[in-house]
DNA sequence: CCAAATTATCATATGAAGATGATGATATCC
DNA sequence: GGATATCATCATCTTCATATGATAATTTGG
């Protein structure tokens, strides 16, 4: 469903949300927690400052924290980096036109379930996903 | 979603529902009329024939026909040789065990989507795509 | 200013999906 | 039984996501 780097920024995105309390976290701490390769994760994470979703720091005490509140990152925001043209393709049948008015065979049964995993996707925020989590130490 | 091939295969087989009463279909034919490389679809009907889902008949009026009846084939069984992990892989996160005892940070929310997705593929069948389209011819 | 630690970036390797071209195996028709 | 048309299969090629390793750029602390 998830590519693997989109996998990758979605579970780092957690970890650091986890964390937001903390000074920036190294690269290499990540890597290492979330059995991640170092370099690809590095990438990674580049591309995910670069749309706005974590900010980076240089130096001694550098490392990646969340841009913003979790409250106000959607797991759509994580993983958009990382699909390219799928979450275009929303034709089932790979058609390059297919809506409402010229729809292909599977249009109207798979709309219903297409639009379930985008709201999944644009709805759900980071600090949901965590709250799961928090509410177990009461 | 889903991959170059397993759409192939599908629009392939609704293809084939469609003209259900003729003779066995020609991979050359099919190549032409869904505009799919011949020689890959060979391949991708081959593996669709080993499966089950259709039935290949070789020599001057050979060629593809459905197995069954197109209502009795589920878009899973079209969909299902060119998975592979996909299918597999159930825990958005990708860890190895994600279940209701021992979930991942997003089972509760995601599981309720991807059993959408699960019960799409494995509750339709080819004839309820083609339907839409039959009604069309009053 | 220098050294150390960190992110940023470049160059390249690897593996799998997708695709192409050629050849082998089999069934039909005359 | 031979010619022909078809599926079956083999051998590559290409492309891209994934991964690895090395180097440059930047910040901090002494």
């Amino acid at each position: 469903m998830l590519s693997q780097t989109a996998e990758y920024a979605l579970r780092t995105v957690l970890f650091l949300g986890e964390h937001q309390d903390r000074a920036p976290v190294r690269v290499g701490e990540l890597a290492e927690s979330l059995d991640i390769p170092q370099n690809y994760l590095s990438k990674t994470l580049h591309q995910l400052a670069r749309a706005g979703v974590l900010a980076s720091s240089r130096g001694k005490l550098g490392g990646f924290r969340l841009a913003r509140p979790a409250d106000r990152i959607s797991l759509a925001e994580v993983v958009a980096p990382f699909h390219g043209p799928t979450a275009t393709r929303s034709c089932l049948l790979g058609r390059a036109v297919c809506s409402d008015q010229s729809p292909c065979a599977a249009h109207a049964r798979w709309k219903e379930v297409s639009e379930r995993v985008s709201a999944f996707f644009g709805e759900t925020t980071v600090a949901e996903l965590l709250g799961s989590r928090t509410v177990r130490r009461k």
